[in-house]
DNA sequence: CGGATAGTTGACTGTTTAGTTACAGAACGG
DNA sequence: CCGTTCTGTAACTAAACAGTCAACTATCCG
């Protein structure tokens, strides 16, 4: 069965990492190469084009790293509202985390190249869509479930989830933009506005066990 | 005083309207002069780069387009809910209009571009964080006077304001992503219910004079 | 008119980039 | 241990690109 080699996933860690610090557009296949270590030959060995390779990386993005942390963060036995706010919450740890490691905020890659992209390549666009759409469920369903238990005030889940992903999605922009974590801070306190949670006499809750917090955004 | 010209201002729409088709790295300074019907050498008379063309476009955009219109949009002529309700429908048809004429919708372009250059092209994004922060006082003055007319639940007005705004720019930017502009259909009422209009028994309203629709974003 | 000032041009340089290819080497299966 | 299959490499081509320059042209003002 020949040679074997991880030369293509390194490529596809190496484009994201950059893709992500920088932008689609700034980053070259030579950038790409070098940071992976990988000679140009070797790179349409695997791949027949930049956007070929983005399409990769960022499926396998979402597949390794965010639908499992997703999954964890959403589990049914977590309690819907805090399913929500550890979400919200992870979110900004995060970034707090990129800009520690990095020394910048990164926001969110797939937004980023989404956005940067919506008017061309359209194959990378679409998969950024298709992504960014898989993240709804999760937060529609918490909410109808929050819905259901009382802790949030009755409406239209679909309505208020469009709302809460809207703004959580302006939020991270405007904190990239800012270069400044802080701006996130307040991201679980303002959410539950957005949402309308009930205001009942706080009990002492009984409340779920800690939910993990979500380290994708 | 010699030989006069509009090319500079000819390149400043060109580079405008470019970015915002495509984004700020897929243009080149040609594809610009191709545009604006303007030789490379005079290109370099008017402007070291294209990122000094870039901050000066957006500056012009700025004076001449937005600025204008948010001041009659946010008149205090005009009853404070109504400045933030056509501010937002504002947005919703400014976008079908684009998508009208360009066959696409393209968002915000400051939002745009300083998403995509937040990790690098320092003053070119410090442009488009300067310009979206001369926005916000519009934003949060009006939901100041209608909080003090009691047509808003009182809060803190600061806050409320944050919050409109990164949905707004998360809402435009999904738009973008989409290519839909129906996205922003619902933008006026869901903006209202984030910002918490006060439910009462809705008189047959003597309200204030229509106020002009912004045409930004 | 005529010079000073402001703007224009095309042809040029050098660099960066995407993409190709012929060949060398490495691992596996038999 | 040998052939097949898979992987790696350097050296290459062609195109796109940023940036420069000396010569040219238009317009204004005195």
């Amino acid at each position: 069965m020949g040679r074997v080699s991880d030369a293509n996933e390194r490529l596809m860690d190496a484009a994201l990492d950059l893709i992500w610090e920088e932008s689609y557009g700034a980053v070259t296949i030579e950038d790409i190469c070098n940071r992976a270590d990988v000679r140009k030959g070797s790179f349409y060995y695997f791949f027949d084009s930049k956007a070929e390779l983005a399409v990769a990386a960022l499926e396998r993005l979402w597949q390794q790293d965010w639908k499992p942390h997703m999954d964890a963060a959403f589990s049914p036995s977590v309690a819907p509202i805090d399913r929500l706010k550890n979400y919200l919450g992870g979110v900004y740890k995060r970034q707090l985390d990129i800009k520690a490691r990095k020394g910048k905020i990164l926001g969110c890659p797939v937004a980023s190249v989404g956005s940067e992209l919506s008017s061309c390549e359209t194959t990378v666009c679409s998969k950024t869509r298709e992504i960014i759409s898989r993240k709804r469920p999760y937060v529609e369903s918490a909410i109808r479930d929050a819905m259901a238990d009382g802790t949030l005030e009755p409406g239209d889940p679909a309505r208020r989830a469009t709302v809460l992903i809207s703004f959580l999605e302006g939020m991270v922009a405007r904190a990239r933009m800012m270069n400044d974590p802080e701006v996130l801070k307040d991201l679980p306190d303002l959410g539950m506005d957005i949402l309308r949670v009930r205001q009942t006499a706080a009990p002492a809750a009984p409340s779920s066990p800690p939910a993990p917090a979500v380290t994708a955004c």
